[in-house]
RNA sequence: GCACCCGUAGCUCAGGUGGAUAGAGCAUUUGCCUUCUAAGCAAAGGGUCACAGGUUCGAGUCCUGUCGGGUGCACCA
């Protein structure tokens, strides 16, 4: 086995908050074990208001019961056996029956400044696959897809910084029937032939033509028949037709690919669909399936001459009509069947594999392959294979994914099923007023409802360039009237950091089962809860640091009994605490899968610095003593918000 | 019909494993720029946590039911 030990420049994780609360509810778990022999989960909580203490322990009321004695009197033992154990913790107090614990600040504090706390992280070598984006390759990209985006990325860094592997995988859906309809409208409506096409496929904003183009031909009468022939030709990999799918599929996946770069936003690979059908990933998988039992041969009803897998793999309570067509009677295999096989390989249990070329080198250096079918020409490098996988895909298909669930666990796969995570989202919806403001046309019956579905089919939702552009037109017209005497090159760049901000957190911000009632009026907003109030914050603190030529050697000029005397003060402790609970609140985000969770964090922890801006002007400080802590205070807070923003895949601007 | 999600302030939303007086932003009203940048800070009003039961020391949170709203339930992806 390889472990290997990465020291970031960055420490993460095990902070003091961190190992201070693990130390507190060990040296309660043992005082419960040697006084009272019980052995009783101890956790903790952060007390409702902070005159509380820093720390709360309910852990008295659990064990009335049990015990028979009052929570208080509990409380009040533990309190008294507890006093003076433990390093770090001032005092205990009880009220209500909790045991409330008081930090000691100075100690906290210090504990911080030494870095005495930190832990490396350990690195494993077991990979997690997180595919997100998926955008099936026949139009421009919109916000729904960029909530897709955004919340898979973030996910992704969220995991990163936690020290996790992770391959990051988007999925192309190049030889569907959505490419299909595009290629048909340029085929048969258009009358345009591939090598038009590909001149066409030049221009900057060809998914823009396109989008046009797939709402025109989707709503026509004769694009059922176009399709058919169309996908034909573009399954057996042969014709105009064939050719052209390819052209449009991978000149519309550049233009994503650069739509998500503007947004921070990349790939290690790209396995596409065109692969899956040429090397045959489905006939393997359908061999697997047909070897452990998991589908059947229909031989009568609606689904004679399919194979089915049955209802009751993925659905209690399932009767007969509940089965799902795996492969069709005609022979060919449903989307449901190649998503197995994609998932199986994502494990490395498939037996096949990919050849890959690269498809773009980043900015920054890293690479995005791309699947091929063949391998001259290929790299090699390896892809899929690992340990847990989490499908980033909106909840309308939930039920798509608990069939491919099934079919992992009725091939004998249960623990790769278990970590098969459909990693869901409720979609993004258009409010009626932003309709309006785009001069989208509604029916009565979308004007009578709060929210209006976007639809690709119909042209109807915002596209994720265009909302991009106008934040970055926004922000340009903020920055340039502040900062009139930066030069036009250095004021794009802080309007374009503002921008993806405020659209990054403004999707952030949302619980993953939320709705969004997209309004366009409130994500052009920059005040408030909002990405760029929080970029705001840092921007400040950086400020108040860039005055100070030289900072203090804090360690040396802050000893624990200056930081306690300061910290007495109570708003300035609560700023501290509330910075060095990152990697608590991190660590719930990704337990609880939800990006949501640090977005907010992230504004609080501006809230708090904000307030600690306008009450304490650091610089004008008279007193030498305090004047340093409140610059530590606020070189500290700079960079966990940073690190916190960083994370949520957002930069800090030089100058706001 | 069945399944999943949602229902908390006028609006948009937060409220880890049940815990102390239910929070934020927007909007409204009102203060604060000779100041480390006002993309800011402070204050006020605004709540039967949809409804009804249940579980228990304790429920916005867990369970059941009802009522609203959304989304799925193809030989489409």
């Amino acid at each position: 086995m390889i472990s290997l030990k990465v020291q970031y420049s960055v420490a993460i994780l095990k902070t003091v908050f961190h190992s201070l609360e693990r130390s507190i509810s060990r040296a309660v778990s043992n005082y419960l074990q040697t006084n009272y022999a019980v052995d009783v989960p101890v956790t903790t909580e952060q007390p409702k208001q902070s005159s509380f203490g820093e720390m709360a322990l309910p852990v008295a009321f659990q064990l009335a019961k049990q015990l028979k004695k009052a929570p208080v009197m509990i409380a009040k033992e533990l309190a008294a056996g507890l006093t003076g154990q433990i390093e770090g913790v001032a005092a205990f107090e009880v009220a209500n029956g909790y045991l409330n614990v008081r930090f000691d600040r100075g100690w906290f504090a210090r504990e911080i400044l030494t870095g005495n706390g930190f832990e490396t992280q350990e690195f494993s070598i077991r990979k997690t696959i997180v595919e997100h984006t998926n955008i099936n390759p026949n139009k421009a990209a919109h916000i729904g897809h960029l909530r897709n985006a955004i919340l898979g990325d973030t996910f992704v860094r969220m995991m990163k910084a936690m020290g996790t592997r992770v391959e990051t995988q988007n999925y192309i859906d190049n030889t569907g029937v959505q490419v299909a309809d595009v290629v048909a409208a340029f085929h048969f409506v258009e009358k345009k032939t591939a090598a038009e096409v590909a001149e066409l496929a030049k221009q900057p904003r060809f998914d823009y033509l396109c989008w046009d183009l797939y709402s025109k031909v989707a709503q026509m009468e004769e694009v059922k028949g176009w399709r058919t022939e169309t996908l034909h030709s573009i399954e057996s990999g042969e014709g105009a037709l064939s050719e052209m799918g390819h052209v449009v599929a991978d000149a519309i996946v550049d233009c994503h690919l650069n739509t998500m770069l503007r947004l921070g936003i990349q790939y290690d690979v790209l396995p596409r669909e065109s692969e899956i059908l040429h090397l045959k990933f489905w006939a393997n998988c359908f061999e697997l399936l047909k070897e452990k039992q998991a589908i059947y041969f229909e031989t009568e009803g609606k689904n004679k001459g399919c194979w089915v897998m049955p209802g009751s793999a993925f659905r209690e309570n399932a009767g007969e009509e509940d089965s799902k067509v795996i492969v069709r009677s005609n022979g060919t295999v449903t989307y449901v069947g190649k998503d197995i096989a994609y998932q199986l390989w994502k494990f490395g249990l498939l037996g096949k594999d990919f050849y890959y070329r690269k498809l773009r080198t980043y900015p920054n250096g890293s690479v995005c392959y791309v699947s091929t079918a063949t391998r001259e020409g290929s790299e090699r490098v390896q892809f899929g294979g690992g340990t847990s996988v989490y499908n980033v895909i909106d909840s309308r298909q939930s039920y798509l994914q608990d069939v491919v669930v099934a079919g992992l666990k009725a091939l004998g796969y249960p623990n790769q099923a278990d970590k098969s995570i459909h990693f869901s989202y409720e979609m993004v919806a258009l409010t009626p007023r932003t309709c309006v403001e785009l001069g989208i046309e509604l029916s009565e019956e979308d004007k009578a409802k709060t929210t209006v579905e976007m639809s690709g089919r119909k042209g109807l939702g915002v596209k994720a360039d265009d909302l991009i552009d106008q934040l970055i037109e926004r922000a340009q017209v903020e920055v340039d009237s502040r900062h009139a005497e930066k030069s036009q090159e250095s004021r794009t760049k802080v309007a374009e950091q503002i921008a993806v901000c405020s659209l990054r957190y403004f999707l952030l911000k949302f619980t993953r089962t939320s709705v969004i009632a997209f309004d366009l009026q409130e994500a052009l907003s920059f005040e408030g809860e909002t990405g760029p109030y929080v970029q705001y914050a840092a921007v400040r603190a950086n400020n108040i640091l860039r005055k100070v030529p030289n900072l203090p050697d804090f360690k040396s000029v802050l000893p624990e009994e200056v930081l306690r005397t300061v910290l007495e003060t109570e708003d300035l402790w609560q700023l501290l605490l509330d910075v060095s609970r990152l990697e608590s609140v991190l660590e719930a985000a990704v337990n609880s899968g939800e990006p949501a969770a640090l977005a907010r964090y992230a504004f609080q922890l501006a809230q708090g610095f904000s307030k600690f801006y306008h009450d304490y002007r650091v610089l004008d400080e008279a007193d030498e003593a305090r004047r340093n802590v409140l610059l530590w205070m606020t070189m500290h807070f700079a960079k966990q918000l940073e690190k916190t923003l960083n994370t949520l895949g957002i930069a800090v601007p030089e100058y706001m």
